[in-house]
DNA sequence: GATCATGATTGTTT
DNA sequence: AAACAATCATGATC
């Protein structure tokens, strides 16, 4: 029946339902709208009117009108209009409630964040507690060494830190404020309408959800922002230094002297690593470098190996007279007043060339174990004219002399 | 800034 | 697994 009546008398539509008109205390049977009816209904379309309009106004034209609106006549049945339409429409809500699952993809970020120490709970230790994190996860003690000393990484990772904690700190107050003005809002809104404080809470949910969705994206570019700094710091081929002049005179000198095989045992390597102040894949490069680089160049290399042939036999020479050392010396007498106390390579000439003899035994003790190895330096016919100067000092030769 | 030197990386071979 | 070979990227020198 009421149906039928409203069908007959559709008001107004509001979100595609229709409002009764006898729910305004009007007599419903009454098909008859008399002169004072018309304005009245008038009116009501003027107040809903005015608060679909209040979707479009900016928040603050909203407030102004609100006192009008609170004050008129016809509130307290409009009142009861939005009641009855949300007895219908409060169903759909109550289905809405969902439990939100962590994102998976905002805990990885999370976690890279926190491991990376631009997201953590104590703001001193950040920079520290990054470094560590970056350099146990690429592992390696070169790399954490270097990463170490990369005080332009720390910097930089920290003013990322500095930048992140701040638009952070941003979209916090701005997701406070905007919740805190929403909620008034509705609250206000509620003398005029029906608000659940069920309503209220899942609005300021939506609300989270839609500012988390920034969060997200700001988590994105600084963990962004953090991998093309670690890339760019720690890739090993941007920051590549020249070893030291000294550090190179000892590989030079050890390679000259086992020419014949310079395929070194770990002890080797980690002998030489120490002296020389690299890691031993350092060595591993330098000599798998060198041994390429010398086939390639043989007429150049030829050079070197008579200058690191001549400067071992001179002195060999001028220390001959040191018991231990005969046929072994092969670094130069230090520089006058140049002979840092833990300098390894003139350590060596000074205590009577120990460290170097052992260095220089461990490549012979290798020449069984690297005959099974390929050898490049057996390979070239011509070359073992050029490097009759360096051979006088290959390991062989050492081992005839000791033996 | 062009060029060479050199340490590191990557893919292949043994 | 170690070495080779090619290549990259940076440093040093002119």
């Amino acid at each position: 029946m009421d149906d039928q009546r409203t069908m007959m008398h559709p008001t107004v539509s509001m979100g595609g339902h229709v409002v009764p008109q006898h729910t305004y205390g009007m007599d419903p049977t009454n098909q008859q709208l008399t002169s004072d009816q018309e304005p009245r209904k008038h009116d009501i379309s003027e107040i809903l009117q005015q608060i679909m309009n209040i979707t479009d106004q900016s928040l603050d034209e909203a407030q102004a009108r609100k006192h009008t609106l609170n004050c008129h006549r016809m509130k307290p049945a409009l009142f009861s209009v939005l009641c009855e339409i949300k007895e219908k429409t409060v169903l759909s809500l109550r289905n809405t409630q969902e439990d939100e699952p962590p994102d998976p993809q905002l805990m990885r970020l999370d976690n890279m964040l926190i491991a990376e120490g631009i997201a953590g709970p104590e703001k001193g230790g950040g920079a520290g507690a990054a470094t560590n994190a970056s350099a146990a996860a690429s592992g390696g003690p070169g790399q954490l060494e270097q990463t170490i000393e990369h005080s332009d990484y720390r910097a930089k990772l920290s003013q990322i830190r500095q930048i992140y904690h701040q638009e952070l700190e941003k979209y916090e107050q701005a997701c406070s404020e905007f919740t805190a003005h929403v909620m008034n809002l509705l609250r206000e809104q509620s003398r005029n309408r029906p608000i659940t404080s069920k309503e209220i809470e899942r609005m300021v949910q939506i609300i989270h959800r839609k500012f988390n969705s920034i969060q997200v994206q700001l988590k994105q570019s600084t963990c962004e922002a953090v991998m093309i700094l670690r890339s760019r710091f720690l890739d090993a081929r941007r920051k590549r230094r020249n070893f030291s002049k000294q550090a190179t005179e000892i590989l030079n000198e050890y390679f000259y002297s086992h020419l014949s095989n310079p395929y070194h045992s770990e002890e080797a390597k980690e002998e030489l690593a120490r002296k020389c102040g690299i890691t031993i894949s350092q060595i591993s490069n330098w000599f798998g470098n060198k041994r390429i680089r010398y086939k390639k160049n043989i007429t150049k290399a030829q050079e070197e190996a008579n200058m690191y042939a001549a400067k071992k036999a001179g002195g060999a020479a001028a220390y001959s007279m040191v018991p231990s050392s005969q046929g072994q010396m092969i670094s130069p007498p230090p520089p006058p007043g140049a002979v840092p106390p833990s300098d390894g390579m003139y350590n060596m000439s000074m205590n009577g060339g120990e460290s170097y003899q052992s260095v220089s035994s461990l490549g012979a003790n290798v020449q069984s174990q690297a005959q099974s190895q390929r050898h490049i330096f057996n390979q070239p016919a011509g070359m073992s004219d050029g490097l009759a100067a360096a051979s006088l000092y290959e390991p062989g030769v050492h081992q005839v002399q000791y033996g």
